[in-house]
DNA sequence: GTCTATAGCCCGATAGAC
DNA sequence: GTCTATCGGGCTATAGAC
């Protein structure tokens, strides 16, 4: 069994990396230390190693929608970004090339507006939450724009600093810069503390990511 | 010199329907309605083609990056707003699958930070405009912050709407959509009057699109 | 479970007649 | 300029020995 887990892991990566399309199963094999024969064996098709890699998606993306609240607003909208922003990079991919033509999984494609539409309901649930504590001023029938806007700007940031021709890895900061820029979208409506506390949190979790 | 410009155009469309690598010559070689063979007398290789599109893309892109101000504000933000919208629809492809690994052009692949950048200094000096006019209330440190999350938003607009299951093509209303809920990241600190007169210069935007 | 060898297919590209 | 015919190569997947 330990075989099967090092090609899913290692097709995780290279998919990352690469995307689908980009990389062979030669390529694959040969990163895997394996023969490309071997990887028949243990998934039928090369699609079968995407629906494979599909279920775990869909289990970090489950177990993220059904997160508990703390109570703590702050703390609990600082946790949804924490575990948000790994999920973008641990399955980049995903996120990145589901528009290309036929790289993708049904289950992926088939339940991505539900996903999206929950975890819009999610975000804008911890809005409300701050809204609700006193930390944040923001007109109730305007949350839901605000939390749309605040998916784009986070689940897009990697793509718009590989854009920019900047590196993306785990650690290069650019996580954190996109937490911060998307701060700019109400930071301005929230108390002083509020803003200072969120400021000092989304330091941490970078090195958060980078430690785990 | 028709033929090779019906190729040109057919291409675009398949490349931004499909994604450049998901369209094979023989598919556009059919929707042309010649054969494959004199697909290679007009462009030596398939990735030439790419770069003869490459170049549309670069002049429609210096085009706005040259668009000169009126001296409205208000107006001049909603002129940019609907040249870039248009635009991001023209070259669909290139905004969507810059990605994916050996798709794209040097060309556009080198280039783009720089346009990238250079279409942030474009819109932060609108924003600029809007604030010296008086019509927007916002920190000058923070307009580049506002302007880098206003493209993003834009930009990613339309796989957003795709991404949900929501048909993207022109007259679908998603570019309106997209535009008003733009809006929501500085609409509060305009003028009553300003955002009464962006709101509806915005509802003429997607109609004119479709009139063009 | 893992390997080697190879089948079968599709794609981009070439050659050359008209 | 446009066509038909075909090649070479890379990729996914199969067959079968070990």
């Amino acid at each position: 069994m330990r075989t099967r887990d090092r090609i899913l892991e290692t097709a995780l990566r290279l998919f990352n990396e690469q995307g689908y399309g980009a990389v062979t199963t030669a390529a694959l094999a040969a990163e895997c230390g394996i023969a490309e024969g071997n990887l028949w064996y243990h998934f039928k098709t090369k699609h079968a190693l995407l629906e494979a890699l599909s279920e775990r998606f869909a289990a970090m993306l489950e177990a993220r929608l059904a997160m508990p609240a703390s109570g703590d607003a702050l703390e609990d909208y600082v946790q949804l970004l924490a575990v948000a922003m790994h999920e973008f990079r641990s399955f980049r991919f995903f996120f990145r090339d589901q528009p290309t033509y036929g790289e993708h999984s049904e289950l992926v494609r088939a339940r991505a507006p539900q996903w999206l539409e929950r975890s819009f309901d999610q975000l804008e649930a911890r809005l409300v939450a701050l809204a609700d504590s006193g930390l944040l001023d923001w007109p109730r029938e305007r949350l839901r724009d605000l939390a749309i806007n605040a998916t784009i700007i986070l689940r897009y940031g990697l793509e718009h600093y590989r854009e920019l021709g900047v590196p993306t890895e785990a650690g290069s900061g650019t996580v954190r810069r996109t937490l911060e820029r998307h701060l700019t979208l109400f930071e301005h409506r929230l108390t002083p503390a509020a803003a200072a506390r969120l400021h000092g949190a989304l330091a941490e979790i970078e090195s958060a990511a980078l430690a785990a």
